[in-house]
DNA sequence: GATAACATGTACATTACCGTACACGAATAG
DNA sequence: CTATTCGTGTACGGTAATGTACATGTTATC
């Protein structure tokens, strides 16, 4: 907390900024912890502050009229929550909640917006995670279309996996089921093949991954690709969770 | 085309600029047509120019490893292709097609991300419609998911209507199946229903809006919603075609 | 320890698609 | 003017979902 110190935090987008840039940052930044299910931003609401996750996972949400909603995009600590106010934006175009519990750091929304247009570094951290974000969100646009119930659930266990710290994680049916933009019962039969084919275990509300390579053979094409954008070419390998298997090489 | 002289064309990207931005601006566009079925970007291709759209309409299309391909954005008179170069990425990860022939100013890209990172106006400009592209794909992610292909192609006429400045744009079925990810003897029987109930008409490859009010009830809501985006706050109506019947408020 | 609320299992008829195939008229090329 | 390609119409069996419903076990509440 004493200026000058560098970060030493998870978030990717604070740890790409320079000490003297992150300086000016660090005094705004307030730690407060994400819980379960929290609402970050509401649709047409202003956004008041933006987050800089450092554990857990946020949703991006696009709920319709009908009040059925689906998962757009993920945040963990690789990324913020609040892009488009720091674009400029008042409020929210989407709907975002805490997916899995952690800690984020949050600071003023216009005071965000002002550190992005005096500093080159800042800018150029917020636009690469924003430019991942775009992309992700097409990604899912299409696997939406195109992929079974059994595919985009298994995409969406390693995605969360990879954003936490943990191999446990507390998700029911009933909410990945939102999440996928599918019947709860949906979810149930898939989970139950998963689970039978020793991939993942589950017991109310809780998920624990068992068999990450299996899942990556079970997924669609769309987990490798935004993966593999997600680590980039850079290296960020030691701000991830340490684990032994990680995407093979051999993906079809 | 002499130094000085503000913008006068239908990009609103540029013709949100300033005159003295604009002017450090012009002498690297360079007016271009856009053809048909054209490929502006790659996916993993270097980004070499951007293109601000005048007339016309561009896909961004996502292309899953079995070829099949679905549309997870699209860009007018309104945007700009090569956000994600602007960002401070060397290569594109969408495919980016003209669905709708037109013309557009062409920029290098280096050049358009230093007059990016020099001038707040350009920001401002840019950013606005990077949110405006985020949303839209995040609705179109929930949208390929919720709702069924005929809301979808009525969504997308509209779409692509909002975007050209007559009632006839060259499109066939298989074209129009591929954008929206489903098979081509999907789109031939929907539009044979659209055309039927007379709200469009269509003959080899050429289709006609007839009534956009019945195109609009049939229509999801994602429609509404990215329009009122795209229409924003702004006093922006002035830039699209002149025509009778728009959004009635009356909306569900 | 009883009761309520929650998470999961399962079933069944229904629907909106899919993949594929084939036919026919319209535009185009020689 | 003919041949070919292209765009459209249509059919048909198959399947992956859907909406709904009800049952059972598990955790939380009091």
């Amino acid at each position: 907390m004493s200026p000058a110190s560098r970060y030493t935090g998870r978030n990717r987008i604070l740890a790409a900024l320079p000490p003297e840039d992150f300086d000016r940052f660090s005094p705004a930044l307030q730690p407060i912890s994400l819980s379960l299910r929290q609402v970050i931003h509401d649709v047409s609401s202003p956004i008041e502050h933006v987050y800089f996750v450092e554990q857990g996972v946020c949703s991006i949400l696009t709920i319709m009229a009908d009040d059925s909603a689906i998962e757009v995009g993920m945040i963990g600590s690789e990324g913020m929550v609040g892009v488009s106010a720091v674009f400029g934006s008042a409020t929210s175009g989407q709907h975002i909640i805490v997916q899995i519990p952690g800690t984020a750091l949050r600071m003023d929304a216009a005071r965000c917006k002002a550190a992005f247009d005096e500093s080159a570094a800042v800018r150029m951290a917020v636009l690469r995670f924003a430019t991942a974000l775009m992309n992700l969100s097409a990604q899912t646009a299409a696997c939406n279309r195109l992929h079974s119930i059994e595919q985009r659930c298994a995409r969406w266990l390693l995605m969360a996996h990879d954003r936490i710290q943990s191999d446990i994680m507390p998700m029911t049916h009933e909410f990945l089921a939102s999440m996928l933009g599918v019947r709860r019962a949906g979810v149930t039969v898939t989970a139950g093949e998963l689970q039978r084919s020793g991939l993942i275990r589950y017991h109310h509300g809780q998920i624990t991954i068992r068999d990450r390579d299996g899942l990556q053979a079970t997924a669609c094409e769309c987990y490798r690709i935004d993966h593999e954008r997600f680590m980039g070419s850079s290296q960020n390998q030691h701000l991830l969770p340490d684990r032994s298997s990680r995407i093979p090489t051999h993906a079809a």
